[in-house]
DNA sequence: CTAGCTGATTTTGTCGACAAAACAAGCTTT
DNA sequence: AAAGCTTGTTTTGTCGACAAAATCAGCTAG
Protein backbone atom coordinates (compact mmCIF):
# COMPACT_ATOMS: atom_id res chain seq x y z
CA UNK A 1 0.00 0.00 0.00
CA UNK A 2 2.03 2.44 -1.22
CA UNK A 3 0.55 6.18 -1.16
CA UNK A 4 3.32 8.34 -2.99
CA UNK A 5 4.31 5.88 -5.42
CA UNK A 6 3.86 8.74 -7.79
CA UNK A 7 7.16 11.10 -6.40
CA UNK A 8 9.41 8.22 -6.28
CA UNK A 9 12.15 9.47 -8.07
CA UNK A 10 15.08 8.18 -6.07
CA UNK A 11 17.01 11.52 -6.69
CA UNK A 12 20.33 11.95 -5.95
CA UNK A 13 21.90 15.30 -4.79
CA UNK A 14 25.11 14.75 -3.45
CA UNK A 15 23.24 15.19 -0.15
CA UNK A 16 24.77 13.82 2.84
CA UNK A 17 24.87 14.19 6.84
CA UNK A 18 27.78 16.40 6.75
CA UNK A 19 26.16 19.01 4.59
CA UNK A 20 25.73 21.92 6.59
CA UNK A 21 29.18 21.63 7.75
CA UNK A 22 30.97 21.95 4.83
CA UNK A 23 28.62 24.09 2.65
CA UNK A 24 28.66 27.68 2.75
CA UNK A 25 24.75 29.49 4.56
CA UNK A 26 23.02 30.50 1.57
CA UNK A 27 19.49 31.10 2.68
CA UNK A 28 18.73 33.85 5.17
CA UNK A 29 17.46 31.43 7.50
CA UNK A 30 21.53 29.88 7.82
CA UNK A 31 22.61 33.29 8.11
CA UNK A 32 20.33 34.15 10.79
CA UNK A 33 20.92 30.77 12.60
CA UNK A 34 24.82 31.28 12.39
CA UNK A 35 24.50 34.35 14.21
CA UNK A 36 21.89 33.60 16.61
CA UNK A 37 24.30 30.15 17.37
CA UNK A 38 27.20 32.62 18.04
CA UNK A 39 25.14 34.91 19.91
CA UNK A 40 24.37 31.60 22.10
CA UNK A 41 27.42 30.02 22.18
CA UNK A 42 29.74 33.22 23.22
CA UNK A 43 26.71 34.43 26.10
CA UNK A 44 25.82 38.12 24.29
CA UNK A 45 22.85 35.85 25.10
CA UNK A 46 22.74 34.95 28.37
CA UNK A 47 22.50 31.05 29.47
CA UNK A 48 18.45 30.94 30.95
CA UNK A 49 16.70 33.57 29.37
CA UNK A 50 13.86 33.31 26.83
CA UNK A 51 14.11 33.77 23.09
CA UNK A 52 10.79 35.97 22.35
CA UNK A 53 10.31 35.39 18.05
CA UNK A 54 8.87 39.13 17.76
CA UNK A 55 12.05 41.06 19.58
CA UNK A 56 14.88 38.81 17.65
CA UNK A 57 12.96 39.05 14.74
CA UNK A 58 12.62 42.47 15.17
CA UNK A 59 16.50 42.86 16.36
CA UNK A 60 17.91 40.65 13.27
CA UNK A 61 15.32 42.75 11.06
CA UNK A 62 14.26 38.82 9.43
CA UNK A 63 10.55 37.44 9.47
CA UNK A 64 9.30 35.69 12.25
CA UNK A 65 9.61 32.50 9.72
CA UNK A 66 13.17 32.89 9.65
CA UNK A 67 13.33 33.19 13.22
CA UNK A 68 11.48 30.25 14.02
CA UNK A 69 13.29 27.75 11.63
CA UNK A 70 16.69 29.05 13.15
CA UNK A 71 15.22 28.56 16.95
CA UNK A 72 14.12 25.31 15.85
CA UNK A 73 17.53 24.36 14.38
CA UNK A 74 18.84 25.60 17.41
CA UNK A 75 16.77 23.45 19.34
CA UNK A 76 18.26 20.08 17.51
CA UNK A 77 21.25 21.39 18.61
CA UNK A 78 20.70 21.11 21.91
CA UNK A 79 21.38 25.45 22.28
CA UNK A 80 17.51 25.89 23.32
CA UNK A 81 14.58 24.35 25.10
CA UNK A 82 11.03 24.71 23.48
CA UNK A 83 7.82 24.47 25.04
CA UNK A 84 4.70 24.09 22.94
CA UNK A 85 2.64 27.15 22.76
CA UNK A 86 4.76 28.59 25.80
CA UNK A 87 8.47 29.37 23.88
CA UNK A 88 11.99 28.79 23.95
CA UNK A 89 14.52 29.70 26.72
CA UNK A 90 18.79 29.42 26.02
CA UNK A 91 19.70 25.98 28.09
CA UNK A 92 21.24 26.69 31.51
CA UNK A 93 24.68 25.29 32.68
CA UNK A 94 25.16 23.07 35.39
CA UNK A 95 27.12 21.19 37.03
CA UNK A 96 25.09 17.97 36.35
CA UNK A 97 24.61 19.13 32.40
CA UNK A 98 28.24 19.75 32.08
CA UNK A 99 29.25 16.13 33.52
CA UNK A 100 26.27 14.15 31.45
CA UNK A 101 27.39 16.04 28.28
CA UNK A 102 31.41 15.08 28.71
CA UNK A 103 29.79 11.60 29.35
CA UNK A 104 28.77 11.17 26.04
CA UNK A 105 31.56 13.31 24.34
CA UNK A 106 34.23 11.37 25.59
CA UNK A 107 32.76 7.79 24.01
CA UNK A 108 32.02 9.14 20.81
CA UNK A 109 35.48 11.01 20.56
CA UNK A 110 37.28 8.47 21.79
CA UNK A 111 35.74 6.61 18.93
CA UNK A 112 36.64 8.95 16.64
CA UNK A 113 39.78 8.96 17.20
CA UNK A 114 39.97 4.93 16.80
CA UNK A 115 38.68 4.97 14.03
CA UNK A 116 40.39 8.35 12.75
CA UNK A 117 43.67 6.15 13.39
CA UNK A 118 42.23 3.82 11.00
CA UNK A 119 40.49 5.47 8.29
CA UNK A 120 42.50 9.09 7.87
CA UNK A 121 45.19 9.33 4.95
CA UNK A 122 48.59 9.22 5.05
CA UNK A 123 48.32 13.00 3.84
CA UNK A 124 45.46 13.59 6.14
CA UNK A 125 48.00 12.68 9.30
CA UNK A 126 50.78 14.47 7.93
CA UNK A 127 48.56 17.26 8.07
CA UNK A 128 47.20 16.60 11.55
CA UNK A 129 51.47 17.07 12.19
CA UNK A 130 51.82 19.97 10.45
CA UNK A 131 49.02 21.87 12.73
CA UNK A 132 50.50 20.02 16.12
CA UNK A 133 53.97 21.93 15.23
CA UNK A 134 51.60 25.42 14.24
CA UNK A 135 50.37 24.58 18.11
CA UNK A 136 53.80 24.24 19.85
CA UNK A 137 54.74 27.54 18.18
CA UNK A 138 51.43 29.03 19.71
CA UNK A 139 52.51 27.93 22.85
CA UNK A 140 55.34 28.48 23.01
CA UNK A 141 55.34 32.27 22.11
CA UNK A 142 52.61 32.21 25.24
CA UNK A 143 49.57 33.17 23.44
CA UNK A 144 46.43 31.89 24.75
CA UNK A 145 44.82 31.82 21.43
CA UNK A 146 45.42 28.21 21.69
CA UNK A 147 43.10 27.25 24.19
CA UNK A 148 39.85 27.90 21.84
CA UNK A 149 40.32 27.81 18.67
CA UNK A 150 43.52 25.38 18.06
CA UNK A 151 41.86 22.68 20.40
CA UNK A 152 38.67 23.54 18.41
CA UNK A 153 40.53 22.87 15.34
CA UNK A 154 42.28 19.41 16.27
CA UNK A 155 39.23 17.92 18.11
CA UNK A 156 37.33 18.81 14.65
CA UNK A 157 40.01 16.87 12.40
CA UNK A 158 39.96 13.81 14.03
CA UNK A 159 36.34 13.38 13.98
CA UNK A 160 36.48 14.38 10.17
CA UNK A 161 38.89 11.72 10.21
CA UNK A 162 36.74 8.74 11.62
CA UNK A 163 35.08 9.16 7.70
CA UNK A 164 31.85 7.69 9.51
CA UNK A 165 29.09 10.22 8.78
CA UNK A 166 26.64 9.56 11.05
CA UNK A 167 29.43 10.32 14.15
CA UNK A 168 30.24 13.48 12.41
CA UNK A 169 26.92 14.58 12.22
CA UNK A 170 26.08 13.45 15.64
CA UNK A 171 29.46 15.11 17.16
CA UNK A 172 29.41 18.73 14.59
CA UNK A 173 25.64 19.25 14.01
CA UNK A 174 25.15 18.68 17.90
CA UNK A 175 26.36 18.23 20.56
CA UNK A 176 29.84 20.12 19.67
CA UNK A 177 28.40 23.56 20.02
CA UNK A 178 27.36 22.74 23.48
CA UNK A 179 30.67 21.63 24.62
CA UNK A 180 31.90 25.02 23.02
CA UNK A 181 29.41 27.39 24.92
CA UNK A 182 30.76 25.53 28.40
CA UNK A 183 33.68 26.26 27.31
CA UNK A 184 33.63 29.61 26.03
CA UNK A 185 31.65 30.71 29.23
CA UNK A 186 33.33 29.03 32.02
CA UNK A 187 36.55 30.33 30.57
CA UNK A 188 39.35 28.31 29.15
CA UNK A 189 42.49 29.73 30.25
CA UNK A 190 44.49 28.53 33.17
CA UNK A 191 47.34 26.09 33.52
CA UNK A 192 46.06 23.39 31.43
CA UNK A 193 47.41 24.98 27.93
CA UNK A 194 50.54 23.42 27.95
CA UNK A 195 49.43 20.09 29.20
CA UNK A 196 46.60 19.95 27.07
CA UNK A 197 49.25 20.43 24.33
CA UNK A 198 51.30 16.93 25.45
CA UNK A 199 48.07 14.81 25.18
CA UNK A 200 47.60 16.19 21.65
CA UNK A 201 50.58 15.06 21.37
CA UNK A 202 50.20 11.78 21.84
CA UNK A 203 47.31 10.84 20.53
CA UNK A 204 48.53 12.55 17.39
CA UNK A 205 51.15 10.32 17.56
CA UNK A 206 49.12 7.15 18.12
CA UNK A 207 47.36 8.02 15.25
CA UNK A 208 50.34 8.34 13.35
CA UNK A 209 51.69 4.61 14.52
CA UNK A 210 47.56 3.76 13.46
CA UNK A 211 47.59 2.34 17.23
CA UNK A 212 43.59 2.91 17.22
CA UNK A 213 42.96 1.24 20.43
CA UNK A 214 46.09 3.58 22.56
CA UNK A 215 44.18 6.49 20.18
CA UNK A 216 40.64 5.81 22.15
CA UNK A 217 42.21 5.50 25.37
CA UNK A 218 44.71 8.67 25.13
CA UNK A 219 41.67 10.52 23.81
CA UNK A 220 39.23 9.56 26.30
CA UNK A 221 42.04 10.27 29.31
CA UNK A 222 41.96 14.00 27.84
CA UNK A 223 38.40 14.41 27.38
CA UNK A 224 38.08 13.13 31.34
CA UNK A 225 40.91 15.93 32.15
CA UNK A 226 39.20 18.86 30.31
CA UNK A 227 35.79 17.75 32.42
CA UNK A 228 37.61 18.02 35.25
CA UNK A 229 39.04 21.06 34.83
CA UNK A 230 35.62 22.50 33.83
CA UNK A 231 33.84 21.13 36.65
CA UNK A 232 36.34 22.71 39.02
CA UNK A 233 35.82 25.97 37.23
CA UNK A 234 31.88 25.57 37.26
CA UNK A 235 31.65 24.81 40.84
CA UNK A 236 34.07 27.40 42.56
CA UNK A 237 32.71 30.00 39.85
CA UNK A 238 29.36 29.07 41.15
CA UNK B 1 28.34 43.86 26.06
CA UNK B 2 24.95 42.29 26.86
CA UNK B 3 22.53 43.27 24.33
CA UNK B 4 19.34 41.03 25.98
CA UNK B 5 20.09 42.22 29.59
CA UNK B 6 16.24 42.99 29.25
CA UNK B 7 14.91 39.44 28.49
CA UNK B 8 17.26 37.50 30.85
CA UNK B 9 14.56 36.42 33.24
CA UNK B 10 16.24 32.75 33.42
CA UNK B 11 12.92 31.45 33.69
CA UNK B 12 12.48 27.80 34.40
CA UNK B 13 10.03 25.60 32.75
CA UNK B 14 10.61 22.31 33.53
CA UNK B 15 11.78 21.44 30.07
CA UNK B 16 14.25 19.21 29.78
CA UNK B 17 15.66 17.64 26.17
CA UNK B 18 13.86 14.69 27.01
CA UNK B 19 10.26 16.52 26.49
CA UNK B 20 9.44 14.93 23.12
CA UNK B 21 9.90 12.06 24.35
CA UNK B 22 7.28 11.78 27.36
CA UNK B 23 5.17 14.49 26.22
CA UNK B 24 2.45 13.77 24.31
CA UNK B 25 1.94 15.97 20.85
CA UNK B 26 -0.11 19.11 21.33
CA UNK B 27 0.55 21.13 18.55
CA UNK B 28 -0.38 20.30 14.87
CA UNK B 29 2.93 20.14 13.73
CA UNK B 30 3.69 17.14 16.78
CA UNK B 31 1.02 15.35 15.09
CA UNK B 32 1.73 15.96 11.14
CA UNK B 33 5.90 15.08 12.18
CA UNK B 34 4.65 11.54 13.78
CA UNK B 35 2.51 10.78 11.10
CA UNK B 36 4.99 11.71 8.91
CA UNK B 37 8.13 9.79 10.65
CA UNK B 38 5.91 6.69 10.62
CA UNK B 39 5.15 7.34 7.23
CA UNK B 40 9.09 7.10 6.20
CA UNK B 41 10.33 4.54 9.22
CA UNK B 42 6.99 2.18 7.91
CA UNK B 43 8.20 2.40 4.07
CA UNK B 44 4.50 3.84 3.46
CA UNK B 45 6.61 6.90 1.98
CA UNK B 46 9.39 5.12 0.10
CA UNK B 47 13.11 5.52 1.06
CA UNK B 48 14.61 7.90 -1.69
CA UNK B 49 11.70 9.24 -2.68
CA UNK B 50 11.65 13.29 -2.75
CA UNK B 51 9.39 15.67 -0.28
CA UNK B 52 7.34 18.03 -2.02
CA UNK B 53 5.63 20.33 0.59
CA UNK B 54 2.59 21.15 -1.28
CA UNK B 55 2.45 17.69 -2.07
CA UNK B 56 2.30 16.90 1.57
CA UNK B 57 0.27 20.09 2.30
CA UNK B 58 -2.35 18.89 0.43
CA UNK B 59 -2.07 15.09 1.69
CA UNK B 60 -1.85 15.73 5.38
CA UNK B 61 -4.61 18.78 5.11
CA UNK B 62 -2.57 21.18 6.64
CA UNK B 63 -0.40 24.51 5.52
CA UNK B 64 2.92 24.31 4.07
CA UNK B 65 4.45 25.80 7.35
CA UNK B 66 3.63 22.94 9.39
CA UNK B 67 5.20 20.55 6.88
CA UNK B 68 8.26 22.56 6.92
CA UNK B 69 8.49 22.30 10.56
CA UNK B 70 7.85 18.49 10.55
CA UNK B 71 10.53 18.24 7.72
CA UNK B 72 13.01 19.91 10.02
CA UNK B 73 12.45 18.14 12.53
CA UNK B 74 12.86 14.87 10.50
CA UNK B 75 16.31 16.10 9.69
CA UNK B 76 17.23 16.37 12.89
CA UNK B 77 16.61 12.83 13.50
CA UNK B 78 18.29 11.91 10.39
CA UNK B 79 15.68 10.59 8.42
CA UNK B 80 15.42 12.79 5.56
CA UNK B 81 18.29 15.37 3.98
CA UNK B 82 17.29 18.60 3.19
CA UNK B 83 19.16 21.21 0.44
CA UNK B 84 18.42 24.71 0.31
CA UNK B 85 16.53 26.02 -2.46
CA UNK B 86 16.12 22.62 -4.14
CA UNK B 87 14.02 20.43 -1.07
CA UNK B 88 14.17 17.42 1.11
CA UNK B 89 14.21 13.54 0.29
CA UNK B 90 14.05 10.30 2.46
CA UNK B 91 17.42 8.74 3.53
CA UNK B 92 18.36 6.36 1.14
CA UNK B 93 19.47 3.25 3.09
CA UNK B 94 22.93 1.49 2.40
CA UNK B 95 25.34 -0.80 3.48
CA UNK B 96 28.03 1.85 4.43
CA UNK B 97 24.86 3.90 6.11
CA UNK B 98 24.09 0.92 7.99
CA UNK B 99 27.57 -0.09 9.22
CA UNK B 100 28.20 3.53 10.29
CA UNK B 101 24.87 4.01 11.78
CA UNK B 102 25.57 0.48 13.95
CA UNK B 103 28.73 1.89 14.68
CA UNK B 104 27.77 4.60 16.60
CA UNK B 105 24.87 2.76 18.49
CA UNK B 106 26.90 -0.32 19.74
CA UNK B 107 28.96 2.73 21.63
CA UNK B 108 26.35 4.55 22.66
CA UNK B 109 23.94 1.68 23.77
CA UNK B 110 26.89 -0.19 24.94
CA UNK B 111 27.18 3.01 27.32
CA UNK B 112 23.76 3.23 28.22
CA UNK B 113 23.79 -0.06 29.48
CA UNK B 114 26.59 0.34 31.80
CA UNK B 115 25.09 3.73 32.91
CA UNK B 116 21.56 1.37 33.35
CA UNK B 117 23.57 -0.86 35.77
CA UNK B 118 24.29 2.44 38.00
CA UNK B 119 21.86 4.33 37.88
CA UNK B 120 18.41 1.93 37.99
CA UNK B 121 16.34 1.70 40.70
CA UNK B 122 15.77 -1.56 42.21
CA UNK B 123 11.87 -1.03 40.89
CA UNK B 124 12.98 -0.54 37.40
CA UNK B 125 15.35 -3.63 37.37
CA UNK B 126 12.04 -5.37 38.84
CA UNK B 127 10.15 -3.84 35.83
CA UNK B 128 12.86 -4.63 33.29
CA UNK B 129 12.87 -8.65 34.61
CA UNK B 130 8.87 -8.44 34.60
CA UNK B 131 9.37 -7.55 30.45
CA UNK B 132 11.51 -10.19 30.08
CA UNK B 133 9.35 -12.81 31.61
CA UNK B 134 6.01 -11.36 29.29
CA UNK B 135 9.06 -11.31 26.32
CA UNK B 136 9.78 -15.35 27.20
CA UNK B 137 5.83 -16.12 27.42
CA UNK B 138 5.98 -14.22 23.72
CA UNK B 139 8.84 -16.41 22.48
CA UNK B 140 7.33 -19.57 23.79
CA UNK B 141 4.35 -18.81 21.92
CA UNK B 142 6.00 -18.75 18.51
CA UNK B 143 4.53 -15.09 17.97
CA UNK B 144 6.76 -12.68 15.81
CA UNK B 145 5.70 -9.66 17.29
CA UNK B 146 8.78 -9.96 20.09
CA UNK B 147 10.92 -8.87 17.36
CA UNK B 148 10.26 -5.55 16.27
CA UNK B 149 7.81 -3.97 19.80
CA UNK B 150 9.50 -6.22 22.06
CA UNK B 151 13.17 -5.39 21.37
CA UNK B 152 12.42 -1.53 21.02
CA UNK B 153 10.80 -1.86 24.56
CA UNK B 154 13.69 -3.42 25.89
CA UNK B 155 16.30 -1.30 24.43
CA UNK B 156 14.19 1.93 25.07
CA UNK B 157 13.97 1.26 29.10
CA UNK B 158 18.01 0.55 29.39
CA UNK B 159 18.62 3.89 27.46
CA UNK B 160 15.73 5.59 30.06
CA UNK B 161 17.81 3.74 32.74
CA UNK B 162 21.45 5.11 32.00
CA UNK B 163 19.66 8.70 33.35
CA UNK B 164 21.86 10.53 31.70
CA UNK B 165 19.80 13.13 29.56
CA UNK B 166 22.13 14.11 26.55
CA UNK B 167 22.41 10.28 25.80
CA UNK B 168 18.53 9.82 26.16
CA UNK B 169 18.16 12.65 23.80
CA UNK B 170 20.47 11.90 20.81
CA UNK B 171 19.38 8.16 21.28
CA UNK B 172 15.43 8.35 21.68
CA UNK B 173 14.82 11.64 19.80
CA UNK B 174 18.09 10.96 17.09
CA UNK B 175 18.76 8.06 15.78
CA UNK B 176 16.59 5.62 16.97
CA UNK B 177 14.29 6.04 14.17
CA UNK B 178 17.00 5.45 11.98
CA UNK B 179 17.85 2.26 13.34
CA UNK B 180 14.13 1.21 13.64
CA UNK B 181 13.62 2.52 9.94
CA UNK B 182 16.27 0.04 8.21
CA UNK B 183 14.72 -2.96 11.37
CA UNK B 184 11.77 -2.34 9.71
CA UNK B 185 12.33 -2.26 6.34
CA UNK B 186 14.80 -4.90 6.27
CA UNK B 187 11.66 -7.35 8.16
CA UNK B 188 13.13 -8.71 10.98
CA UNK B 189 11.87 -12.24 11.24
CA UNK B 190 14.10 -15.11 11.24
CA UNK B 191 15.96 -17.10 13.52
CA UNK B 192 17.30 -14.56 15.71
CA UNK B 193 14.51 -14.12 17.37
CA UNK B 194 15.45 -16.98 19.90
CA UNK B 195 18.76 -15.66 20.16
CA UNK B 196 18.30 -12.43 20.59
CA UNK B 197 16.25 -13.27 23.58
CA UNK B 198 18.97 -15.17 25.40
CA UNK B 199 21.37 -11.81 25.00
CA UNK B 200 18.36 -10.22 26.61
CA UNK B 201 18.26 -12.49 29.44
CA UNK B 202 22.23 -11.87 30.01
CA UNK B 203 22.67 -8.53 29.48
CA UNK B 204 19.61 -7.76 32.52
CA UNK B 205 21.11 -10.49 34.73
CA UNK B 206 24.63 -8.28 34.53
CA UNK B 207 22.31 -5.35 35.13
CA UNK B 208 20.28 -7.06 38.20
CA UNK B 209 23.56 -7.82 39.56
CA UNK B 210 25.22 -3.69 39.69
CA UNK B 211 27.99 -5.24 36.63
CA UNK B 212 27.99 -2.41 35.08
CA UNK B 213 31.28 -3.44 32.71
CA UNK B 214 29.59 -6.58 31.92
CA UNK B 215 26.24 -5.44 30.77
CA UNK B 216 28.34 -2.58 28.50
CA UNK B 217 30.46 -5.73 26.68
CA UNK B 218 27.16 -7.91 26.15
CA UNK B 219 25.07 -5.04 24.87
CA UNK B 220 28.19 -4.21 22.50
CA UNK B 221 28.09 -7.99 21.70
CA UNK B 222 24.53 -8.32 21.48
CA UNK B 223 24.43 -5.10 18.78
CA UNK B 224 26.93 -6.68 16.98
CA UNK B 225 25.01 -9.54 16.12
CA UNK B 226 21.99 -7.78 15.19
CA UNK B 227 23.96 -5.56 12.69
CA UNK B 228 25.37 -8.78 11.04
CA UNK B 229 22.08 -10.03 10.67
CA UNK B 230 21.15 -6.97 9.00
CA UNK B 231 24.14 -6.48 7.02
CA UNK B 232 23.65 -9.65 5.43
CA UNK B 233 19.57 -9.21 4.80
CA UNK B 234 21.04 -5.76 3.28
CA UNK B 235 23.10 -7.63 0.83
CA UNK B 236 20.93 -10.44 -0.31
CA UNK B 237 18.10 -8.34 -0.58
CA UNK B 238 19.96 -5.93 -2.70
C1' DC C 1 -4.68 37.82 53.30
C1' DT C 2 -4.89 34.16 50.15
C1' DA C 3 -6.96 31.44 46.45
C1' DG C 4 -9.28 31.38 42.49
C1' DC C 5 -11.88 33.48 38.74
C1' DT C 6 -12.31 36.94 34.66
C1' DG C 7 -11.07 39.64 31.10
C1' DA C 8 -7.21 42.16 28.61
C1' DT C 9 -2.80 41.54 26.64
C1' DT C 10 0.99 39.26 24.92
C1' DT C 11 3.08 35.31 22.56
C1' DT C 12 3.02 31.31 19.89
C1' DG C 13 0.72 28.48 16.16
C1' DT C 14 -1.19 28.35 11.53
C1' DC C 15 -2.33 30.04 7.20
C1' DG C 16 -2.28 31.97 2.33
C1' DA C 17 0.22 35.12 -0.73
C1' DC C 18 4.18 36.84 -2.95
C1' DA C 19 9.38 36.68 -4.21
C1' DA C 20 13.21 34.21 -5.73
C1' DA C 21 15.56 30.32 -7.02
C1' DA C 22 15.73 25.86 -9.51
C1' DC C 23 13.99 23.09 -13.14
C1' DA C 24 12.24 21.77 -17.86
C1' DA C 25 11.39 22.35 -22.74
C1' DG C 26 12.22 24.24 -26.81
C1' DC C 27 15.13 26.99 -29.69
C1' DT C 28 19.49 28.65 -31.52
C1' DT C 29 24.14 28.14 -32.78
C1' DT C 30 28.17 25.82 -33.76
C1' DA D 1 23.88 16.20 -33.02
C1' DA D 2 25.44 18.41 -28.84
C1' DA D 3 26.05 22.33 -26.03
C1' DG D 4 24.30 26.39 -24.42
C1' DC D 5 20.89 30.16 -24.12
C1' DT D 6 15.86 31.62 -23.26
C1' DT D 7 11.53 31.47 -21.52
C1' DG D 8 7.75 29.42 -18.91
C1' DT D 9 6.68 26.51 -15.01
C1' DT D 10 7.25 24.52 -10.68
C1' DT D 11 9.12 24.52 -6.00
C1' DT D 12 11.19 26.53 -2.16
C1' DG D 13 12.05 30.79 0.77
C1' DT D 14 10.13 34.76 3.08
C1' DC D 15 6.65 37.64 4.72
C1' DG D 16 2.56 39.71 7.19
C1' DA D 17 -2.03 38.63 9.06
C1' DC D 18 -5.16 36.07 11.74
C1' DA D 19 -6.36 32.29 15.29
C1' DA D 20 -5.52 30.12 19.54
C1' DA D 21 -3.21 29.46 23.64
C1' DA D 22 -0.81 31.24 27.69
C1' DT D 23 0.27 34.98 30.73
C1' DC D 24 -0.79 38.86 33.58
C1' DA D 25 -3.62 42.13 36.40
C1' DG D 26 -7.23 43.16 38.83
C1' DC D 27 -11.18 41.69 41.15
C1' DT D 28 -14.06 38.78 43.97
C1' DA D 29 -15.04 35.38 47.38
C1' DG D 30 -13.83 32.76 51.18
Amino acid sequence: MLIFVNIVDNIDFQSTLMDQITQAPVTSTDKTFLRLRSDIVEGIILSGSKLSEAELSNYYSVSRAVIRESINRLESCYLVERKPNVGAKVVSLSAQGLSELYQVRESLEGMAARLAAIHMSDDEVSDLNELLKTHFQTVKSGETYYQEAGDVDFHYRIILGSKNKQLISLLLNGIYHLVRMYRVQLGMAGPRVTTAFDEHKAIVQAISHRDSELAEILMRRHIQYTRKNLSQKLTTSV
